[in-house]
DNA sequence: AGTCGAGCCTGCTGGC
DNA sequence: TGCCAGCAGGCTCGAC
């Protein structure tokens, strides 16, 4: 259930795990995943040392120290775990989805094997997910990496930055948050979230937010909100990691305390609201929000 | 140029 | 109980 917050918590899982480490061994159970892996990946990977990871949008960045990059996308159902003895002791360390492990292997699609011996299986059962090698001159001008827009939780992320991107924008809000071009790594539960704190709902255009001379101050609540529940929600799933021990997989807790996501037909949380959760299907994707205060 | 729908895959759920 | 439609946290491509 990869959007940012997912991502940054099984970026900074592996993390601990394959910092420092040299990469012993790559298995390919298949030709590759939502795209052929590239020419000679596994020979390319094989031997080099983890320099440390780093997350660009909803991308996984592990950088080697051959100057090479491994690019990896978990897609929709794509999930890691950790095999052995390893700086988190030993144990298995679960990313888990929300739909069930298969436990069948069937879906383990590459097995790293480390020079500590651990192994690191990824596992994806839909294969949306992406693996792919960069230079790390690339990082800018990959592919999948150069018409990112800025991360949420960085500076670039502002009132006035939304308000140039949405000035006279036709889509739905809900779309212009979607888009990865403007914000990064933001997904469907997120702003379905952020909207519904923000009182805005998912169908108002984006370019009714711009005014000519101020900046709607609804956008910097906006940006605001976007923040704070991206962090809750990392929050929320690094208490999961740190809670790892056995062989069960443990999901985030956030899950619990989404206002309107999932909630279709349930009574609006906000205070003296009083409004029901809704489901709409915008641009082909489920959005949640209630009609009573997302105005 | 901007927007939308279809498609990529598999597995789970809910309604009949 | 069994079957089948509908749905899923992402992203790209093509058509309008």
């Amino acid at each position: 259930m990869p959007e940012l917050p997912e991502v940054e918590t099984v970026t900074r899982g592996l993390a601990r795990v394959l910092t420092g480490r040299r990469i012993r061994r790559v298995e390919l159970r298949r030709d590759g995943l939502r795209f052929p892996f590239p020419e000679g990946f596994a020979a390319r990977l094989e031997g080099s040392l983890i320099t440390g990871l780093s997350r660009r949008a909803k991308y996984i960045l592990v950088n080697l120290d051959s100057s090479l990059c491994l690019l990896i996308h978990l897609g929709m159902t794509g999930r890691f775990t950790v095999l052995g003895d390893t700086a988190l002791g030993h144990g298995e360390f679960y990313y888990k989805s929300e739909t069930a492990k298969t436990g069948s292997g069937a879906h383990d699609h590459v097995v790293f094997t480390l020079d500590d011996g651990a192994r690191v299986i990824y596992t994806d059962p839909r294969r949306f997910g992406i693996m792919d090698l960069l230079l790390e001159s690339e990082m800018t001008t990959h592919k999948l990496l150069k018409d990112i827009g800025v991360e949420p939780l960085g500076n670039a992320l502002s009132s006035s930055y939304l308000a140039k991107k949405f000035h006279r924008k036709s889509a739905p809000l809900k779309a212009a948050l979607l888009d990865q071009q403007i914000i990064a790594g933001l997904g469907n539960i997120y702003v379905s979230e952020a909207l519904h704190r923000t009182g805005l709902s998912p169908k108002r255009k984006a370019g009714s937010l711009v005014r000519r001379k101020a900046v709607d101050p609804r956008l910097d609540e906006l940006v605001r909100n976007v923040r704070n529940i991206l962090n809750e929600a990392i929050l929320a799933g690094g208490s999961t990691l740190q809670d790892f021990a056995g062989s069960d997989g443990v999901e985030g807790t956030y899950q619990q305390r989404f206002a309107v996501y999932d909630r279709e037909g349930e009574p609006c949380q906000k205070s003296g609201c009083g409004g029901t959760i809704r489901r709409i299907v915008q641009s082909g994707r489920s959005s949640f929000y209630c009609p009573t205060c997302q105005k």
